[in-house]
DNA sequence: AAACAAGTCAACCGCGAAAAC
DNA sequence: AGTTTTCGCGGTTGACTTGTT
């Protein structure tokens, strides 16, 4: 037996609302409130609709200071770095654009702002590629690149994204993607058959600088505490699941101090996305539950990484 | 010009959570 | 404390529009 219908389907209007339809449901709200009840709305209103459509078109359409039309710039970044961090909690992502709607948003990414993003991914240069020595300014280098963009990213272009489930570099043995929206930020080259050999003989070797948001336990400590470097950086507390209190304290305490560390390594590299990675990191809420992993590498398998994000889409 | 494909977005659905009883 | 009702959310649908062949 299933869970008894809202209304009786039979006796009311569905589909497209009519400007009557409208006019009659502003008038009411705007007169009565919407008195707490949506399912006795209609019928005080004086239309034939369920309930929820009422609210829907309210929320969605009728009420004041909705904003239609194109998203700004500002507002691209915004949804994007929200849903990095907390994946596809539409309404509190609406929550923070003004006049803007969770369905609006949700329809704006599902049709368009993943496509652009990741159009952005695929043609902008990695700009964690250490600039050659005689270039101080990160910008101009990128401006140099031999593949500038065609496309706007509406990210700073050091988010790109992938699927958490594709296999994530060595350091993270214990690193699952449990609890963790689908989506995380990756660059990286390291081979399956790698992972569970530890970070530091991996990277190390290949002299690239790499910065690692994510991990956790053995992965973690041996990151932050044994030899880091300029290249290799780790911050994170994600992927404590099942773990025990003293190791969490023990994870949660390396991870407070990786951000210093990275605040720093971050600066040396004299991008012009630091202070968007930053802000990402302060704005993350690394719990046992909710993990942010950010992997970047200038390695030039990178392309590859790249067409497996390509494949996901 | 017609047929088809792809894109868009308003609206619907069903579920879990919260509130009311 | 347990049950029922309502709300709010995220996923999905399908009608309509636009682009392509």
């Amino acid at each position: 037996m299933g869970r008894a219908p809202c209304c009786d389907k039979a006796s009311v209007k569905r589909g497209p609302w009519s400007p009557e339809e409208d006019q009659k449901l502003k008038d009411y709200i705007e007169k009565h409130g919407t008195g707490g009840n949506w399912i006795a709305l209609p019928q005080k209103a004086g239309l034939r609709r369920c309930g929820k459509s009422c609210r829907l078109r309210w929320l969605n359409y009728l009420r004041p200071n909705i904003k239609h039309g194109e998203f700004s710039d500002d507002e691209d970044r915004i949804i994007c770095t929200l849903f990095a961090n907390i994946g596809s909690r539409w309404s509190i992502i609406a929550g923070q654009l003004p006049g803007r709607t969770d369905n609006d948003i949700k329809n704006y990414w599902n049709t368009k702002l993943k496509k652009k993003l990741l159009m952005s991914s695929l043609m902008l240069p990695n700009p964690f590629v250490r600039p050659p020595n005689n270039i101080n300014n990160y910008q101009q280098y990128l401006l140099s690149s031999p593949s500038p963009s065609s496309y706007s990213s509406p990210l700073p272009p050091t988010l790109r994204l992938c699927d958490n489930n594709y296999p994530t570099l060595g350091a993270s043995r214990s690193f699952t993607s449990e609890g963790f929206s689908n989506i995380s930020t990756n660059l990286f080259n390291i081979q399956p058959q790698d992972q569970g050999l530890g970070p530091m003989q991996n990277y190390q070797e290949k002299e690239s600088p790499l910065i690692m948001f994510g991990g956790a336990g053995d992965d973690q400590q041996a990151a932050s505490s044994s030899s880091y470097d300029e290249h290799f950086m780790m911050f994170s507390n994600c992927g404590m699941n099942n773990i025990s209190d003293q190791q969490k304290q023990v994870n949660l305490g390396v991870s407070s101090g990786d951000h210093e560390i990275v605040s720093n390594v971050l600066d040396q590299y004299n991008m012009s996305c630091v202070e968007e990675i930053k802000q990402l990191i302060s704005t993350t809420n690394l719990s046992c539950n909710s993990n942010l992993s950010f992997f970047v590498d200038e390695n030039k398998t990178v392309r590859s990484e790249e067409e497996k994000v390509l494949m996901y889409y």
